[in-house]
DNA sequence: TTTTGGCACTCTCGTCTCTTGAGTGCCAAC
DNA sequence: GTTGGCACTCAAGAGACGAGAGTGCCAAAA
């Protein structure tokens, strides 16, 4: 639908435009990209790329400043090709083999990382595939009627949560049932065996079954696919794009960072294939990006999912942010990282 | 070294100010506020103040802008006066007691009201006393080299850790070495056993006396005064603010919020002594506030220090954050929230 | 001695106009 | 199909100007 040099106009305008963050004319084109060719075809086919949706002109006299569409094309040319990975983001990484880190300190040092190597926001984030197996589940009593519900997942990750129950629970008791609960879902797939336990449970252990019935509300809830955990890095990077000298957007940007459950169905949406997903600013208007563009290198384990992205200006250096991504990617996939252990 | 009259104009200035942001103009104060003297009077007395260091005068043109040293005397006289209040904040308290919290959420939950109500940045954070006494210790052990170290003080509140063993720690030993600790230190104050049970374990148990050291040393780590656990809501809210249309001031206090270390920096110097201490912009230019105040309420109880804090422009509705942040307080402690019980 | 009204002076801010420069669209020639 | 040329458009910056808000100071009143 392209013609090749409609295509070579369209990368030149992306690059000029993420490098300038100007309007780009025709005569710049011909000059520093695509000399072999006059300003004047160049606007031709600028009139007709604007037909199609790739470029807009700010207004009448002023040169095109690229679409979303015109994103998309600059990015797919970009993931088509091979990038280098950075050496020393690299080098970085060995530091967490080193410390022989959780898989929690993995997580905020891979998103510091990344958001110092990029200048952008990052975030890390995990939560559990339905298929998780849980390690074990461990109650630590806290006082006669509150406890620490641990849930240990196969990897190291960790969930936990406080648990008042609506009567006193001794420390026997609650040992007992995590026992049980271990004898029966330990090793196994969560959802295979969670109705069978609650049934179990409520049966066994009636004097007590309100308690159990929350206990296991909650480890249910832990274990959801829903339940991501966040690391966020590096907001304070946005406030210094020069783009972004008007409050409102990054109002909308900062809202949605702030608030989990926002950010949890974001990730949840583009993160659902494993590998690099991109979302670039209103492609999709549902994702409240507006000015910004995510990346999300996302991969489904035995029992968890892991996610890292990168959030940054539209007008972002794709290929740095890109290369990025993979290095650490791949710098924690080697080190057996992902997904704990 | 104010007189009456001075004093009157002074307030009428930060008040005025407050409302409005804009630099307040002699003949305004002798007609909103001052209706008995004329505004020539108020001139004098305003060429005076600026001598004093109360006001300045952004261009020579221009009206008066208050000083940090007059918002000082404009918090000292609402902190000596009654403050009513807010009922509705008191109300949703009461929701805290009825989900029988955990002093986590009720930190995190108080932290969301507060930013809520007063259209602030809140914080909420947590420490240990030097005297914290601890209820136990306890071991999770996740793999044969990898256990979670639960520390729980008394009151409610745990810290946790997780813990790389230099060698094997199959799970009665990790068990036997909390079974010490605890026999020794549970219920006394950290700071007097701490050295008596170093020696004691590194004596006793010198086949893992390595695994030993490090365990100790993270207790400490995690029992020490300085260790503040933060939950910070509503840094959205200060994008709202019209006097921040510059981004650079927004940097600033972005950065300060984003970087645990530095807000528990600010936190430590300003919530030393219990009660309400307020930070007004930079009146202390250690503070890093810049345009900004602070306003912290603290307490120490037995074990632990807990402080509710409000951040917000120095021009903020001080009468409305101080009541808040009262009223919060209040219901914490009535509630029996502070410290966990 | 203190307070007040009056007046000249200063500075900001919004509006208007003008100019400059970048860029386009279109047309005729190649 | 491609190119050079030319008229046209628009934004942004500079300068001029008036309005408005506010001050400082002085002399008269209290």
């Amino acid at each position: 639908m392209l013609t090749e040099r409609q295509y070579e106009v369209v990368m030149a305008i992306v690059f000029e435009y993420i490098h300038t963050g100007e309007p780009v004319g025709s005569r710049s084109l011909s000059k520093k990209y695509l000399t072999r060719i006059s300003a004047a075809t160049i606007r031709n086919e600028m009139a007709d790329l604007e037909e199609m949706g790739f470029i807009t002109q700010p207004h009448t006299s002023a040169g095109r400043v690229p679409t979303s569409k015109a994103f998309r094309i600059y990015v797919d040319s970009i993931l088509e090709g091979k990038r280098q990975k950075s050496p020393e983001l690299a080098d970085r990484l060995l530091d967490l083999k080193r410390q022989r880190a959780d898989f929690e300190q993995v997580l905020v040092y891979s998103s510091q990382l990344l958001s110092r190597a990029t200048q952008t926001v990052a975030l890390a984030a995990s939560a559990p595939l339905a298929q998780v197996r849980l390690e074990r589940v461990e109650f630590v009593s806290i006082d006669s009627n509150h406890a620490l519900l641990l849930v240990v997942l196969q990897g190291r990750l960790i969930h936990q949560k406080m648990l008042a129950f609506p009567c006193e629970m001794p420390r026997e008791t609650l040992d007992e049932i995590a026992r049980r609960i271990n004898a029966i879902a330990s090793g196994k797939p969560w959802d295979e065996v969670r109705d069978g336990l609650r049934m179990f449970l409520l049966n066994e252990l009636t004097e007590v079954s309100e308690s159990c019935r929350l206990a296991m509300t909650e480890i249910d809830r832990l274990l959801s696919a829903e339940n991501f955990r966040f690391f966020t890095t590096g907001i304070h990077h946005i406030l210094n794009l020069p783009d972004f000298q008007d409050i409102g957007r990054l109002q909308a940007i900062l809202s949605l960072l702030e608030e989990e459950e926002a950010l949890s169905r974001m990730v949840r949406r583009y993160s659902a294939k494993d590998g690099l997903n991109i979302v670039i600013g209103n492609e999709d208007p549902e994702s409240g990006l507006g000015a910004f563009s995510a990346l999300f290198s996302s991969y489904s384990g035995k029992g968890t999912r892991t996610v890292l992205g990168l959030i940054g200006p539209v007008r972002m250096d794709y290929e740095k942010a890109i290369a990025a991504l993979e290095t650490v990617w791949d710098g924690l996939s080697e080190n057996g990282n992902l997904e704990g252990r």
